[in-house]
DNA sequence: CGACTATTTCAATGATCATTGAATCATGGG
DNA sequence: CCCATGATTCAATGATCATTGAAATAGTCG
C-alpha cells in the first residue's frame, strides 16, 4: 500500500492554492465534492464524467498536493474529501467564497455524487 | 496610442481568475494595490522591487486579461487599479477573501506604494 | 528635433502543464 | 490462484508559462 502525500496545512501557500484552482476540471471536482451530501464518501471513480481516469488521477493529485483535498484509500477504492476545517483555519473564509464562486458559474462542470 | 484590452466582466470566468492569481508576483501586485491608500493612483513603474520592468509588464497583462485589474495610460505613465465594483458584482465576496488571504501570508511579496 | 523616461513588445530559453493511451499495481471475489 | 475492478503511473505530445535581455514605442521636455 503506497503512501499518499498530503502537505502539512501550514506549508500550503496561497499561490499554489490558486494555481490548483486555475483549471475548470479541478473546479468541477471541488464543487461536486462540496455539493456532495455525505462528507468523505465520494469515490474517485464517481467523477468519470469530468475526464478520463488517468486525467482525473492527475487532477486529484494537483488538488491534493495543493492542500485542498484529502485522499483516503479503503480497500479497492479511494475516497476524496475537502480539507475543510484545516483549510478554514489556514485561510479563513477563502474556500467558502471559492466554492460559492465556482458553484454559481456555468463554466464549471459538475456531477451529481450519489452516495 | 495603442488600445489596452480589458475583457467584459461578464466574460470573465473563475478558472482564468484563479490561474491569474496562481503566481506569487501577481499576488504581490494585487495586495500592494489593495493596500495602496489612494485608489487608481498606482504607477506601473512603482512595482520594480517585485520584478524587472519587462516581467512586470507580462504579469500586469495577465491580471488585466483575467479581468482583475484595469490599466489606464496617462501621458508617459500607466496607472493600475483593481476592478473592485465590477468584480464584486461578478463574483461577490471573492476578491475580498483572496486579498485577505494574500495579505496575511508572508510568502506573498509586497511593496509600499507612495502616492 | 533629439535625448530621456516609462512601459511594452519580441524572440528565445527551459520549465511546467493538460492530455492521451498503454502499462502497472493493489485489492477483492470466485 | 486467476481474474476483474479501481485507480495510479509512465512516456510522449504539444501548449502554455515565467523569465531574460534587447529592441521598439510613445510621451515629455530641453
Amino acid at each position: 500500500m503506497k503512501q499518499i502525500f498530503h502537505p502539512e496545512i501550514e506549508d500550503v501557500v496561497p499561490a499554489d492554492v490558486f494555481a490548483a484552482l486555475g483549471d475548470p476540471i479541478r473546479l468541477g471536482i471541488l464543487v461536486s465534492l462540496a455539493d456532495c451530501d455525505e462528507v468523505d464518501k465520494a469515490r474517485c471513480g464517481a467523477f468519470t464524467e469530468l475526464a478520463s481516469p488517468s486525467l482525473l488521477s492527475y487532477h486529484f493529485a494537483k488538488l491534493r498536493e495543493a492542500g485542498i483535498t484529502r485522499s483516503r484509500a479503503e480497500g479497492n477504492v479511494r475516497f476524496l474529501s475537502i480539507r475543510r476545517e484545516e483549510f478554514e483555519r489556514r485561510f479563513p473564509g477563502l474556500l467558502d467564497s471559492v466554492i460559492e464562486t465556482a458553484r454559481r458559474d456555468p463554466s464549471v462542470p459538475r456531477i451529481k455524487l450519489d452516495v
